[in-house]
DNA sequence: GGCCGATAACCTACACTGTAGGCACGCCGA
DNA sequence: TCGGCGTGCCTACAGTGTAGGTTATCGGCC
């Protein structure tokens, strides 16, 4: 049927299953078509996944209006967090798709239009959301479509992850072991963010 | 024949096809053996993509011994970056894979040593060592595998380009056009790297 | 020297992929 | 009424990863 519908169900079938399970065959069963039909929609498997990371992408919220330079960032930045986590296994679409649609560029309106106002430079306020995009993407790529390792839960590979960490004979990841084995998402995406919305803000203020 | 000439291959089939283009077949092919074979050396396509992956962290090179902090983590990144796009096709392997081997444990201890050394305690070592992690992986991440089109060097597809942002209707991004048109990815990384080494250098003050 | 287990190369076969090409139906303007 | 066109279906093709099985070659041991 219509596109839209195909995206839904797209994105559904990632969700369930990962990114590698979706095939156009799959995909048509569960719409219960056959699968040439969604070339009338779609034009190839890879407009597909376009088509999916853009739905991503329409998902991340508008920051709320008339507020600071640093609170606009900070809210986009986790807003477009909070878009990816809500599909993680469909989020590195977004995040290794070179994507080039509108819908692409409203976060990019929203974020550099309080940069101009705030009195940078143009070049200097691609230069900042450039930098904050590419640590939002590097942090999401490792949280997202992570194996449950990292989360945790399992205490058992927990402790085996440490003894490896501790045995690898390199000095300074034996100390820091405890902290290598697991990772809070949410603190380090915090603490980078936090450093870099500082920095963007001393730049403001010359 | 060895896994080693196996892996050596398949960097090559990448670097001159893409990462699309390998298949098991045809990296037979090329070493003139039959697809078969290759399953003695390598176990699956998943892990000889692993292995490549490894291939390129191997080849970062080390950086100089006893200088200061930050010329330590910023020759690591460069390192890291200039292996990487030494094979730019190959780079998302290195990205986008969740690398558990000894291989991907050398340059974390090459970064925290000076971390500790530095008086960071060993949490917030491991909290800067992810935010610049981030932030290079984010970069890469946008830099590598790209179409030529930001490298800029064919003059139409930039006009294009520039009147699609500057016809948006989006007033920030119309006004900011001529720099989001292109990407001078050096600048970018130095300017994100910096500001992420200088916070790291305040923080060692304390 | 003769045997034996392992290793590695090969071959076949299976289930599955994306999609080009063609056919049939139903709606819509002329 | 008649064309055309968009949509859905079907077949077919070249290619995929890899399980299973067969053979030959080689190193070590009696």
């Amino acid at each position: 049927m219509s596109r839209e519908r195909i995206l839904r169900e797209a994105l559904a079938l990632v969700d369930e299953e990962g990114l590698a399970a979706v095939s156009m065959r799959k995909l048509a069963r569960r719409l219960g078509v056959d699968p040439m039909s969604l070339y009338n929609h779609v034009d190839g498997k890879d407009a597909l996944l376009d088509g999916i990371a853009e739905v991503l992408l329409a998902a991340i919220p508008a920051p709320p209006r008339d507020v600071d330079l640093r609170e606009t960032m900070s809210a986009l930045a986790y807003g477009f967090r909070a878009a990816m986590l809500g599909h993680p296994r469909a989020a590195p679409l977004v995040l290794t798709r070179r994507l080039a649609s509108m819908t692409a560029l409203t976060p990019v309106e929203t974020v550099l239009a309080p940069l101009l106002a705030a009195g940078f430079p143009p070049d200097r306020a691609v230069h900042g959301l450039r930098a904050v995009l590419a640590f939002l993407i590097g942090t999401l790529m490792r949280e997202v479509d992570a194996a449950p390792t990292f989360s945790g839960t399992d205490p058992d590979a927990l402790r085996r992850r440490l003894a490896d960490l501790e045995g690898s004979g390199l000095p300074a990841v034996s100390a820091a072991a405890p902290f290598l084995a697991v990772c809070d998402h949410e603190a380090e995406f915090a603490f980078g963010l936090r450093i870099l919305l500082d920095a963007l803000g001393a730049m403001a203020e010359r």
